[in-house]
DNA sequence: TAATCATTACACCGACCAGTGCAATATGGT
DNA sequence: ACCATATTGCACTGGTCGGTGTAATGATTA
């Protein structure tokens, strides 16, 4: 098979072959979770075979971790993109908050098969090696949340909000915002009427505004 | 085996033996997840033939869901108990909140298969049929949440709370204490020094009371 | 004692799976 | 054309597992 061309660029670095091995692999341990998942599925759906993938990652295992830190990566990244463009400048601050509240749910839904690793991730949690879960926790979860913390800082000095501790506002603001609905959807793997999720982040932000907005 | 006499209570009911296939089923498949627990384990640590589970249950699948939703009311019984024991006769508000959000968590400590078992269904959540997870959701998680509303209800009757909606009230109270705890410990499946776990509860009670105490 | 029924040990089937070895093939660089 | 390397197909091993069939054992009840 694949007697094709296979135009350009293939032998150089790694990717490609790769590309297609980990987005494959993510897809089926999200599906299926760790154990369920096989090799031979993830082969198969990225169009590769089964050898190929015990070239570029020693075991199941590594490959699985290979994945989760990947797709941590790109949802912070994604998250980071998002509090700039909604949170660097203030109009209209329940506004804007609500904005990113909404693209920040959004974003679940945009990664979907990452959002069914982190549920699988969860479920290995006592089986990750410390290390590598802490790494993971960093690079994902806690810092996107931890990456609100200065834009709401910022805001304060702006006079807009009244906090003394940033941290401690931008966890309540993700559970009051994101964590509810994720909560109530698992991640998104539960359908949930767009409605319902906007209500949810107007109630949290609104819960938000009251704990913190500046009383002028 | 078991040659010995088993003086008393053995076949009425069903219960003995069943009950501890259920209690290993759930140790077994909080542990190892549902795909890695296998029937023979199940047997080997409840003392019993595996045989013996198959004249129970139908299948592995029909064990796991009762056992989820066994462990579902188990919890929800104890969390009641806990709403009557703080919350029935408001003494301090802000100490009893504080008491009644810290054995909210410690109830988390003190199933610990059970919670172990809940990671394991959030990860199935796409496998296990709707109705099935309708029905755990409602007698467990969501029944647990909910009864807190009538709670704050009455309180905020008798002029400490101000709050329009008690079933929000109640879900931002929630959100703000037990799963914040949870999120971070994976229902406890990390450790969480009491002491922070007790920090972040005052903290939430704390936000909590700052949106929702009468202004006296 | 006899009959009933839960339980047991044990062997077994069919299926799946992680990982390996190897020889053939394809590909890109020179 | 030649070489190094990536990829492939495929068979194979050793192991696990869900579920079943069966004959024997033990206890309970009448």
């Amino acid at each position: 098979m694949t007697t094709g061309a296979m135009t350009v660029s293939s032998r150089r670095g790694m990717p490609e072959k790769r590309r297609a091995i980990t987005r494959s692999a993510r897809a089926v341990f999200g599906r299926e979770g760790y154990a369920r998942a096989s090799v031979d599925t993830i082969a198969l759906e990225a169009g590769v075979s089964k050898r190929t993938i015990y070239n570029h990652f020693a075991d199941k295992e590594q490959l699985f971790q290979t994945v989760a830190l990947e797709g941590a990566e790109q949802v912070t990244e994604a998250v980071g993109e998002l509090l700039e463009r909604h949170l660097r400048k203030i109009v209209d601050l329940r506004e804007d908050l609500i904005a990113f509240g909404l693209e920040r749910v959004a974003a679940v839904a945009e990664f979907p098969d990452h959002f069914a690793l982190v549920r699988t991730i969860e479920a290995e949690v006592t089986r990750i090696p410390p290390i590598v879960l802490e790494v993971w926790k960093d690079v994902g979860p806690l810092s996107s949340h931890k990456k609100l913390a200065p834009y709401l800082r910022e805001i304060a000095d702006r006079g807009l909000l009244v906090l003394d501790d940033a941290e401690r506002a931008a966890n309540h603001f993700n559970l009051l915002t994101i964590t509810d609905v994720n909560q109530r959807t698992f991640y998104g793997a539960l359908p949930l009427p767009e409605a319902e999720a906007a209500e949810i982040v107007v109630d949290g932000v609104d819960a938000f505004l009251r704990l913190y907005r500046a009383q002028d």
